[in-house]
DNA sequence: CGCCCCTCTTGATATTTGTCAAGACGCCAC
DNA sequence: GTGGCGTCTTGACAAATATCAAGAGGGGCG
């Protein structure tokens, strides 16, 4: 753990949408506030219910975002470097929706949410591109409950599938970024069921698959 | 319709969270540029897909926001006036991700998107208030895509009327705000599956299930 | 190598949910 | 009243999905 954060990652954090256009000083006040943290894979690093005293930072690693019911787990979503998470719960200064832990070994930074809020309150900008951040991420989540409740299990593979494909430049073949049993979680299916899909004949429809969740 | 809104519904709109602490001029300046509509029931406001050219505000009767992918439709959310609906697309700027038809006679004003994201550049306060509704609204829709991962379909119908019975006060008995089919599609669910539900004797789980999504 | 551990797959089966068709019921107009 | 219409319910069945149990395969490590 360090105090204040080294200058390159400064600059990383600096380049993300929702830090870009905010004056300097309060940038700065931030920053200071915030420390780093490492933590090996596997680590829980925040949890459901508890209140959210600090906005966090991927910087290198994977971070996953899950939630849990009645002994029940579903994997809600994966971050990559560099990106922000729990901003809401940050903003609202409300409970988490959500756990999050490390994938692999991960660099987080933590920003108080105090703070956060403070600067929010005087810096147009960053009040500006906030509300760009979360109406980016309201949609995908409407999104992901259209996908939910107007597309079978298989559908949502495939279109999982073929989102990916583009991603990677539209190629053949290309690598899951994620172990199958957290894919079927995330798609909202068992692990079993992922494994057994089997392509029946497509349909004259399936091209339209893509449209709805990309 | 009408250009400009009367006396009494601008009140009503400006004790809105989202614009009650906006400057007067801009608020003015948002509303003068707003008009009025009066709507049959089920009548499509909104298509999916299409550019949102104004923010909606409902004034009387009710909206409801549904999605539809290959045939299918299913219910997302039911708004009651007065409130706002697809504030996330008219700040990005982007397509509609649902479509909206009024349930009853309604009365609806439309604030060109323009304006709007207009006066959110420049009127830190109004931005701000965005910024909390879309906190608010994004934290609802994380809630509901828990609800259908992390519960089966008699669960989320338990815990709807769970939530409704405490919104009436915690009384034994209350009217279902929404007739049974569309209350099945919002739950994901078919009419006839909603119909069939009988209690089976309760776990000892039960009243946790009230948490997930209140 | 041989062993363990982990992920993934497969099979058999149960549960949940959807589909289709028919009927019950209330409501309203005539 | 009587007939139509819409919503809701019910039954029989089919499809989708989950569960449980077992086994295949790969990789690390002594």
């Amino acid at each position: 753990m360090q105090a204040g954060l080294s200058k390159s990652i400064l600059a990383d954090v600096r380049e993300l949408d929702l830090f870009a256009e905010m004056e300097d000083a309060n940038f700065g006040a931030l920053m200071r506030g915030a420390y780093i943290q490492n933590f090996p894979p596997q680590i829980e690093l925040i949890t459901e219910g508890e209140t959210s005293d600090f906005l966090h930072i991927v910087l290198s690693g994977s971070v996953n975002l899950f939630a849990s019911w009645n002994g029940r787990e579903t994997s809600m979503t994966t971050l990559q470097p560099v990106s922000t998470f729990i901003l809401a719960a940050t903003i609202r200064d409300a409970p988490y929706l959500m756990s999050a832990r490390t994938l692999e070994k991960s660099r987080v930074a933590l920003v108080p949410s105090q703070d956060v809020r403070a600067v929010f309150g005087t810096d147009a900008a960053f009040a500006r591109a906030i509300v760009t951040d979360l109406a980016q991420a309201y949609r995908s989540v409407v999104k992901n409950t259209k996908n939910l409740k107007l597309r079978t299990s298989l559908e949502r593979l495939a279109n999982y599938l073929l989102r990916q494909s583009r991603q990677h430049g539209a190629s053949e073949t290309f690598e899951l970024s994620t172990d199958k049993r957290r894919l079927a979680s995330y798609l909202g299916m068992t692990p079993e069921n992922l494994s057994r899909v089997r392509w029946p004949p497509f349909s004259g429809q399936c091209c339209g698959a893509a449209k709805l969740a990309c």
